[in-house]
DNA sequence: AAAATAGTGTCTTTCAGACAGTATTAA
DNA sequence: TTAATACTGTCTGAAAGACACTATTTT
């Protein structure tokens, strides 16, 4: 129709109702979820201004959104590995990064969440080996792994009064959600082997599933049924150096298989009670 | 730190990005799915205008935000709603509307996704009853329940030249993830009867099955396996007036039940080989 | 009468989970 | 030597899928 775009996003901003010119921001926030000493750990961030000043929070921040009617400006995915990176210490092309599981979980924008101005924020779930501790890093003094099961979290994802370390705006809403994403996601994906390095051991897989289920596991069980899912994980041939932390044979040394679901799935023990 | 909320707007304002202040307006898009005529429809809207002038499009538009520093605005679930229900004639408080199941599907905000300015879209899915023609309605002239099938999409999402059904924007992308997703949905919960009214057939839920998932499935088993799993469906005690197109007996009646999710669940027959 | 459909019975295979048992290692 | 651990074998019950079969309805 108009062969100058200018024109065209005039045309464009003026058939919409004004109040779509009251500011929007965008945001993403991360879930960053690692293993360390067999617990499941989340990366926070502590909030040294109001609102919230002395809470903790995710780590998160403004989308670049480049000029108008121009492309410029980060993808979604980049804008939460920047975020990432600049929390942690890590460069954006570090291999350890690099090897980072990440997905979105899922956008928060009811008015209010932020009590100084309307956000709309894209929450991004990532799986990561254990990575170096984040004041090691760059500008990050804030930023530290924190063990999920020190926040009481309950299952309607509100943290009950008297819990020590609260979380600002709605994260606990938003940590929630990406725990009860990455307990399914256990299940019928491969992502656990996201959490270990590039060889692990079948009980270390096990310790994953463990400590984001919650729940243990039948060694045994587990590991034959590991090992009669196609494509799950391939033999190295070797063996660990390492073994059990209170004795036991060397356990074998396995890689993340070519699967990207499995099957059959992993489904999680005792849940029948929790379906309705 | 600051009692006055606005001097802690101007504080929180003062320290990001002066990149964060390029706008970003947010969307909301709705891919709204029904059965008609056994097979799979999506709400899709004409476009008049430039860009994608004469093309197809999931309905959608702004997010009202409500004035900066107050917590006016709408909710993304609710813009949802009221885009729907703007296309499609129907109230937002219609007994129709409101039997609906909305859930959010993703964000999409790529740069250069509009080419006339950067635009964040909160992509949601709707299974939606047999509803009526949008052209009944209100102000929705281009709005109708287009077949699936003609928009040739393929499973990367695109579709492929020559289709004569276009998509404007990535929208063919939000659309085949949202079918993807309504996919996975009927194996592990009971939305098929969403698409249902509020008493149906067995034969009529395995058609929403047999639509949804593309393939033809056994009566037979399907109907040991739906009544075998607690919750998913209730007897009225009732039989339909109504029979098979070509005969037959007249099928009982149920009503949805009160599970949430479907144990053990139904799972799409045949992905092994699509696993890798 | 023929064909299609609703619903049930039965058999086989697969798989989850319980349990037992052997070999290997740390304490 | 004891205890913990890695792994394997075996059994049972649940469930999926194939197939057969009866009863009911339309054409």
């Amino acid at each position: 129709m108009s062969p100058d775009p200018r024109q065209d996003e005039r045309d464009f901003l003026a058939n919409y109702d004004p109040r779509a010119y009251d500011p929007v921001a965008v945001t993403v926030d991360v879930v960053a979820l690692t293993i360390r000493d067999g617990g499941l750990h989340v990366l926070l961030v502590r909030r040294g201004e109001a609102p919230f000043a002395g809470m903790s929070a995710l780590p998160g921040g403004f989308v670049r959104a480049g000029g108008p009617g121009r492309t410029g400006g980060e993808d979604l995915p980049d804008a939460a590995v920047r975020e990432l990176a600049e929390e942690t210490g890590l460069q954006a092309d570090d291999a350890e990064l690099g090897r980072l599981h990440l997905e979105q979980l899922g956008t928060y924008g009811k008015p209010g969440r932020d009590p100084r101005m309307r956000i709309v924020s894209v929450a991004y779930l990532a799986f990561a080996p254990e990575l170096p501790d984040p004041r090691a890093g760059g500008d990050a003094a804030g930023a530290e792994w924190t063990p999920v099961a020190a926040l009481g979290l309950t299952e309607s994802g509100d943290q009950p009064p008297g819990t020590t370390r609260r979380l600002a705006f709605d994260h606990a809403r938003i940590l929630s959600d990406g725990l009860e994403r990455a307990r399914g996601k256990l299940e019928y994906t491969p992502l656990a082997t996201a959490f270990c390095g590039d060889e692990f051991t079948i009980p270390e897989l096990r310790a994953v599933y463990e400590a984001v289920w919650g729940e243990e596991l039948h060694a045994g069980n587990f590991h034959r049924k590991v090992l009669s899912v196609p494509g799950f994980v391939e033999s190295t041939g070797a063996t660990a150096d390492r073994t059990g932390r209170r004795g036991g044979p060397r356990p074998r040394l396995y890689r993340a298989g070519d699967a990207r679901l499995l099957h059959p799935a992993l489904l999680r023990p005792g849940r029948e009670e929790l379906i309705r």
